[in-house]
DNA sequence: CGGTATTATGCGATTTGCGGCATAATGATT
DNA sequence: AATCATTATGCCGCAAATCGCATAATACCG
């Protein structure tokens, strides 16, 4: 369900993952958010450069969010550690 | 402990908490990111397009890393929820 | 196969980040 | 108050991101 995002790579796999689960192309995002379709087909596929505003829109208007906490190894199977 | 960033502004308010709480300062920051003391500055503030390659190399230098999953009112309160 | 939607890519133009340096503003310590 | 550490700001220059448009590449569907 959530996601670890150490790169932009990674971030750019995780919003297009969501984008496709909601049934959008990119193009609806572009509309949604006011970017171009090129520049988030560039993100989706890594782009290094991304700017934090854009990045933070893209989540926005896909209904997700970013966190950010201390590192761990895994995402899911250490839940448990918690308690 | 991990924290919600919905914005730039967000992301540079938990950078700069937890540097604090490692008891750096932006210049300690600067060195260990090869990045300078005026952009950390800068990012802390809420810098709008600071660059996703930036944040990362700061929370890497800060033993932090980012998640994303869908939006949430609460971030510690339902974890219960998921089980 | 043919046509259409979707995604990827190249390019010129404009905007903006970041390095780099200087310095102002603020804070802490004595 | 004076000094020193830390943080914030302004400006220049260069590199790079984004725009905007065109178009190629790919996927989808009848």
């Amino acid at each position: 369900m959530t996601a670890l995002a150490r790169s932009a790579i990674q971030v750019g796999q995780i919003i297009q993952a969501h984008r496709k689960a909601q049934g959008l192309s990119q193009t609806d995002l572009a509309l949604r958010t006011g970017l171009r379709q090129e520049l988030i087909s560039r993100i989706e596929n890594g782009h290094e450069g991304a700017k934090v505003g854009t990045i933070c829109e893209l989540l926005a208007a896909l209904d997700l969010e970013m966190t950010i906490g201390p590192r761990t190894k895994s995402s899911a199977a250490d839940i448990r550690d918690i308690f």
